[in-house]
DNA sequence: CACGCGTGGAA
DNA sequence: TTTCCAAGCGT
C-alpha cells in the first residue's frame, strides 16, 4: 500500500463520519467540535463501559438511567453499592458494575474527581483495559491513541486482507490501525473506524457497495470481505442443570440471597440454588415444596435448564433473608432470576386460587 | 494466553 | 432450534 493511500483512506472516512447524524446522547454533533467542545470523559467512560460486548440497542436506556441518576463521577461514587447492581441488572458482565463503582470511587479518591486524560493513567483503573482507554483519551481529549475495539479488527481485517485468524492476528491489526491513525482529528478517526465496523463494514453481508474506503478495501478486491475477519472455532456449550428456591412469606416477601462478589452473577441478588453455578447448597428452609417449572437460560460458556421450587411458608431461612417491595423489585434481578421470579409468582399465584 | 463472564437480536 | 455475535476486562 502507498504512503498517500493511508491519507486517503483517513480523508475519506472523516468525510463520511462527518456526513452521518449522530442520535447516540455520548456523542458530540459536528457543530459542537467546531466550537471545540469536547464530550465530557464521564460520560464517555461510562459509555464505553456499557458498550463493552454489548449492543448500542442495550445501553442506550441504561446510560440515560445512570446519568440521570448520578450526573457525575462524583455523584456515582458515593452511590450504594446495592443501587448500582439493581441499576445495571439486566445489562449482563457483571463484574462491569462492581468495576464500575471501584473505578469512580478511585477517580474521586486518588484523582480529585477528574479523569485522567492519558492512556497510562486510564490504565490503572478498575474496568479500563486497552480499549477503553485509549477510546477515553482519543474521544474525549482528542488524543492520537490506537483504538482497537471488535469494530476496527474487522475494519482493518478487511483493509489489508489479514487472514491470520483472531486472537493471534491483533497484534498485526494493532499495527495497521496505528497506520490510519492520524495526528488531526484522532478522536473521530477512532470513532470513525468504529461506526464503519458497526454500519457497514459489518459481521455478515457488508454493505461494500456504500462503504466510503470500498476502493481501498484489498478483501473487496480479493473477494472475501465476509470472510474475514477469521475466528479460530470455539468450544461447544455444555448444558447444565440444576434448582433455585423461591419462598414467598405470607406478606409477600421474597426469600433472596446476596451472591458472591466472584464469579458468576457476582454481586447480584438471586434466589438460594444448588447445583448449577458450581456451588452446592441445600434448601433454604423446610416446606411443602413444589415444582413451578423450568427455567432455560444461556450464558457466555453453558447452556442451564433450572428446577424452580415454590412454597408458601412463615419458616425462618437458614441461608438468605426475605425482601418485599420496595426493596425488592424483580427488575432488580439479573434475567436468570427474573425468569426464575416470574414463573415462581406464576405458580404461586395458581395454587392460592388466584386470577388475573 | 485461555478462559470465565450475560444478554437479546439476527440469521 | 441453534449458532453467532456486540464499542473487552480480569485473572
Amino acid at each position: 500500500m502507498r504512503d498517500g493511500q493511508v491519507t486517503e483512506i483517513g480523508a475519506a472516512l472523516l468525510g463520511w463520519y462527518d456526513a452521518q447524524a449522530r442520535v447516540m446522547p455520548w456523542r458530540t454533533g459536528p457543530a459542537e467540535r467546531a466550537a471545540g467542545v469536547r464530550p465530557d470523559p464521564y460520560r464517555v467512560w461510562l459509555s464505553e463501559v456499557m458498550l463493552q460486548q454489548t449492543t448500542v440497542a442495550a445501553v442506550r436506556a441504561y446510560f440515560h438511567r445512570f446519568t440521570q441518576l448520578w450526573p457525575t463521577v462524583a455523584d456515582l461514587a458515593a452511590a450504594e453499592d446495592g443501587a448500582v447492581m439493581a441499576e445495571w441488572a439486566g445489562l449482563g458482565y457483571y463484574a462491569r458494575a462492581r468495576n464500575l463503582l471501584a473505578c469512580a470511587r478511585a477517580v474521586v479518591r486518588d484523582h480529585g474527581g477528574v479523569f485522567p486524560a492519558s492512556r497510562e493513567g486510564l490504565l490503572t483503573l478498575p474496568g479500563i483495559g486497552p480499549y477503553t482507554a485509549a477510546a477515553i483519551s482519543a474521544i474525549a481529549h482528542d488524543a492520537p491513541e490506537v483504538v482497537l475495539d471488535g469494530n476496527v479488527e474487522r475494519v482493518a481485517a478487511r483493509l489489508f486482507a489479514v487472514e491470520t485468524p483472531l486472537p493471534a492476528a491483533k497484534p498485526e491489526l494493532y499495527r495497521l490501525a496505528g497506520l490510519l491513525t492520524p495526528q488531526r482529528r484522532p478522536g473521530d478517526h477512532a470513532q470513525a473506524m468504529m461506526d464503519l465496523g458497526a454500519t457497514i463494514c459489518t459481521p455478515r453481508s457488508p454493505a461494500c457497495g456504500i462503504c466510503p474506503v470500498t476502493g481501498f478495501c484489498a478483501a473487496r478486491r480479493a473477494g472475501i470481505a465476509a470472510d474475514l475477519p477469521r475466528k479460530t472455532p470455539k468450544a461447544a456449550k455444555p448444558t447444565r442443570t440444576g434448582t433455585v428456591w423461591v419462598a414467598r412469606r405470607p406478606d409477600g416477601a421474597l426469600l433472596v440471597e446476596r451472591r458472591p462478589e466472584r464469579g458468576l452473577l457476582g454481586g447480584m441478588l438471586g434466589f438460594p440454588g444448588d447445583g448449577w453455578d458450581g456451588s452446592a447448597g441445600a434448601a433454604p428452609l423446610d416446606a411443602g415444596w413444589r415444582p413451578a417449572g423450568e427455567v432455560r437460560h444461556t450464558f457466555t460458556h453453558f447452556h442451564l435448564i433450572l428446577q424452580v421450587l415454590v412454597a408458601e411458608t412463615a419458616a425462618a431461612p437458614r441461608r438468605g433473608a426475605y425482601l418485599a417491595m420496595p426493596d425488592l423489585h424483580p427488575t432488580d434481578l439479573p434475567t436468570l432470576m427474573r425468569k426464575a421470579h416470574d414463573l415462581a409468582l406464576a405458580a404461586l399465584a395458581d395454587a392460592s386460587g388466584g386470577s388475573i
